[in-house]
DNA sequence: CTTCTTATTTTTCATATGATAAATAAGCTG
DNA sequence: CAGCTTATTTATCATATGAAAAATAAGAAG
């Protein structure tokens, strides 16, 4: 009785290999991100609704479907208008990385993404370590460039500084989405707001740490005493 | 004969019950953050030269090991100093955060401490979460507390996006980390001087945010219509 | 309706896992 | 050395895992 209730006739019902094939990946990503991925193939099938062989009829291996799901994650977010926003000197730069962050942010302040990206680093995997350069070149060395062109400072490289200090910005805005979608913990609701304080600290900082030609302030080893006076 | 190299007499030896139970756990950490928590006991017992059913001796159960790892790894790095060091007001707090900075630092920045903190993360568990709150009482208030001060503001409690602000620079200081330690991509070697610009940025660009009296700035809400009118 | 392709399931395997029970031996005490 | 405690090892179990082989049935084509 019990028995048939369970065997409900799983109905089985065939779709396209293609339609098939992208639904396991989605679910998959779901499932992986949640589960991590030592998550059981027999698990993932039946959130799948499939049994588990199936899955070995559209990836040759379980490596193979996660590889997919790195696809996903990594290539799939990035918005090509971006590339555009961060290099239009039409807008002041403070405003262009504020709706930059915005929707990058939209983009990839998700557990989904925020978990399978935390855990591809812990395995190490080389996706996400090319990523990591993605970003130094597609968003900080970018903005560095716009911030010394917006200041009128000579045209040069972002010297390594200056990138890890906007690698601190990129830091402080990805651990935002960390204490809100990986911690749970209380955090500042308004995500606009966050990023505005942090892009405008950042701005007036560099400005005064690297200097608009005006002050130069290497700020280590100098700090003197400004207890008052 | 490969075998009876193989078989090269166990050479048994008894530890005292705490030397073992204090190696286990030690080990345990080093080999959890390399294998993640869902490294078997098998191996885990291999690596520490003996056999696996010994760990259930000193430990009921793989839960209680990993408990007992989370608590070295979450409870014995904190330098009770570090409580006097941020209040310590004989200093700028300028200096308080570089030295508190980078000593913090030198206790979490390792392969071992910062992939145990994430794979604590990704798993939930409530330790994690705890410790983030310790964060922003110990360090992040007193920060935002002890700036208040020194810039001569009303003695009030640190006001959410004074916080938030904090964070992203706690955030982008451990990013550094991740960076470094994690993802093994190249980075700023000084370590100081990232903590010193980042440091600085952070005392500068809040001033100006926040006000220290003087300007006034709330940032977000500004930044007109600036496309071109 | 019959046939044929193939998406899907049922069986099955080899191995790995956390954990327990029984056997062994290290080393202290007399 | 004898005797005893107990740290450590040698089996062993039940279950879970990734994967392959064989059996079934959905659905399109004729």
């Amino acid at each position: 009785m019990a028995k048939a209730a369970l065997k409900s006739r799983p109905k089985q019902r065939r779709l396209s290999p293609d339609e098939r094939r992208s639904d396991f990946i989605r679910k998959a990503a779901e499932f992986f991100s949640e589960e991590g991925f030592d998550g059981g193939t027999r698990e993932l099938a039946r959130k799948l609704g499939v049994t588990q062989p199936l899955l070995y009829r559209y990836f040759p291996s379980k490596d193979d479907l996660i590889r997919e799901v790195y696809r996903t994650v990594y290539l799939d977010r990035w918005n090509p208008e971006w590339d555009a926003l961060l290099t239009d000197r039409s807008l002041p730069i403070r405003d262009r990385m504020q709706r930059f962050y915005e929707a990058y942010t939209d983009a990839i302040f998700n557990r989904e993404w925020l978990r399978i990206y935390l855990f591809a680093a812990l395995k190490g995997v080389e996706i996400n370590k090319w990523y990591v350069g993605i970003v130094e070149d597609r968003i900080l060395a970018r903005i560095v460039t716009e911030y010394r062109a917006e200041a009128g400072l000579p045209d040069q490289p972002p010297a390594p500084a200056e990138l890890e200090l906007a690698w601190v910005l990129q830091g402080g805005i990805f651990y935002y989405g960390l204490r809100r979608y990986i911690y749970e913990s209380p955090v500042m609701e308004e995500k606009e707001r966050v990023i505005a304080n942090a892009v405008d600290v950042f701005l007036e900082g560099i400005s005064r740490v690297f200097g608009t030609s005006v002050k130069v302030r290497t700020a280590y080893a100098r700090v003197p005493e400004p207890t008052e006076d």
